[in-house]
DNA sequence: ACCTGAACACCGTTCAAGT
DNA sequence: ACCTGAACACCGTTCAAGT
């Protein structure tokens, strides 16, 4: 039957998973897992296909954690989008790092070896940081400033998330403290 | 003869590494090959023996890895001891991340999975932090304060060793403006 | 008592063969 | 054109067997 035929050479098999679906399965791996966790094999278990498939739509696992970490990005920026303030910017920022630990740390502070997101993707996830630091410390310290908050709550938010407050003292002072005392350090002129 | 018998039966086998041999080549091999390229494999070859040897004296890679964290904090603790003012202590702490990135972002931002240096190491590298915070922001301050700096100093080094910094600018000015700010900051009453 | 070869389970990745 | 089984190199780790 002519048609069969054309339909068999037209789509000789119809595809059984696509990028977003795999990026979608690394990112919720990633979370449940931890980065061991996120393996091509556990990956492919979740979308349905064998571990050799995933390379027809991936270079490889170094290539998707990199679009996990875009993907983190993009979520971190949107939910900054809306801060109109230091103390909301970095508590939305904390609470992103507080829901997902892991893609959190995977895209501020990675090991050595893992792979770094395009520029563009930083780009977009920092806009709001910047626009919250000109309006503090002025448009000519603006980058410093976004610097130094994004420094400040980058580390106290991965020390959080190692568990490396350990000598005791409430921690959400601590944090009360910091931002306070960043806000104040930020708009000195 | 009973001499050999003896000494066979004393000592069958001479050691033919030490665990601080084996620390010493994992801290080493960390710098130079990164966190991927510390093998049980590679440690033992540069200790002379088979892998499963190392196995006598570490549980496993986990308490390996713990190992090294605790004798870069007992580094980094003795390299900070002697500082004396903020500006001092902030950057003997990021020369100390440039020195050794790997062996830093293990011990101040390991990703999940990574074993945890014991309490008593990281109070050891924090008392220089802690001893500046309380001269700079009071008793009452100390933590919150040693916090505050450490997060800042540990976020900006981490952003610098990642490649973070991609939207230009002078990093050491950004440097800079943060300890500035900072100390004045923390001085604040 | 320490060391080793052999083995196991599990990775990422490649590729020829299927449809 | 996508998918798969089989294979490869390389991990961490275990263990019986050597000395």
């Amino acid at each position: 039957m002519a048609t069969v035929n054309s339909y068999t050479r037209i789509m000789p098999t119809p595809d059984r998973t696509s990028l977003p679906a795999i990026v979608d399965a690394a990112c919720s791996l990633l979370e449940s897992e931890g980065l061991p966790g996120l393996t091509m094999q556990a990956v492919a278990d979740r979308v349905g296909v064998r571990a050799p498939s995933l390379y027809k739509r991936v270079q490889g696992r170094d290539e998707l954690l990199r679009l996990v970490a875009e993907a983190t990005l993009t979520a971190l920026g949107s939910r900054l989008g809306g801060s109109e303030t230091v103390s909301e910017l970095a508590k939305g920022f904390r609470e992103f790092g507080h829901e997902r630990p892991v893609a959190f740390q995977l895209v501020m502070t990675p090991g050595a070896g893992s792979p770094v997101a395009r520029d563009e993707f930083g780009a977009v996830a920092s806009e709001p940081t910047l626009r919250i630091a000109a309006s503090l410390a002025g448009e000519e310290h603006a980058l410093d400033a976004a610097r130094m908050l994004t420094a400040w709550a980058t580390g106290f938010v991965s020390m959080e998330l190692n568990g490396n407050f350990r000598l005791g003292g409430d921690v959400e002072e601590a944090w009360e403290f910091g931002v306070t005392r960043l806000a104040a350090a930020l708009a000195a002129r």
